[in-house]
DNA sequence: AATATCTGTAAGTTGACACTTACGTAAGAA
DNA sequence: TTCTTACGTAAGTGTCAACTTACAGATATT
């Protein structure tokens, strides 16, 4: 799950998930999309693999990846909770400032007894 | 928003956003709740603070440290978007191999004609 | 003014990570 | 068997990021 999140905060990676997610492709294929070497996306596939955010089939002398469906949906349920448990009671507030300008609460006093 | 998702990777700020959620810290009490040293966090808080996720107010010595709802909402929507144009139409797949056991395709034939 | 409190910032260290260029390996073709 | 194709892996490099220990700055308190 933290190997999961991490995986996806590259940019690249994200990309390849892209790239695989429905049809499976070849690592020399996925890799042709990118500026970066061969060996460089070979190394992003492995971090997404034992992240479990692809799956890989050996097809020959080809090796086929795809997106693992198991994987991404656990990562975004997993995200899910973590919003719930913020936004849920926030997202009026959102709401109302989307309708609103930003209106803050204008404090500028010191202090508000805070234990430490 | 990429510095959003990269921000919420790391553990450490995940659980700051976590302690910051519904009433804002200062960043003492904040730091008191983890091993490591206090500009630690205070590193940890300006990374969060310059991904938009948290905010700051300063009030007499302290600085109080809350969620960003828009931040935090700008980046699920980014993520709700990734798993869209990917999981929606899988969704189906997980939810299959929840009720019946996983049973693969069985191809071990070579290649697909992949061009290259 | 002098002092204590709460905090960010500077500077340096260590480890992780994205990348490169060899090189090794497995599968199919000749 | 020998060659070619499609890869992963090893080894090395540069950069970034998380952490540490000083230190500086800003706000109350005395």
């Amino acid at each position: 799950m933290e190997a999961a999140l991490k995986a996806m905060s590259d940019p690249t990676r994200r990309e390849i998930l892209r790239l695989v997610q429905n049809d499976e492709k070849p690592a020399g294929e996925i890799a042709s999309n990118f500026p970066v070497s061969r060996p460089a996306i070979s190394q992003h596939l492995t971090v997404l693999k034992s992240a479990g955010l692809i799956d890989e089939r050996r097809s020959g002398v080809k090796r086929l990846y795809r997106t693992r469906v198991e994987g991404m949906a656990e990562l975004k349920e997993f995200l899910d909770n973590f919003w719930d448990s913020r936004l849920e009671r926030l997202k009026s507030v959102i709401e109302a400032a989307e309708v609103s300008s930003v209106e803050p609460s204008d404090e500028e006093n010191g202090d508000g007894d805070v234990r430490n």
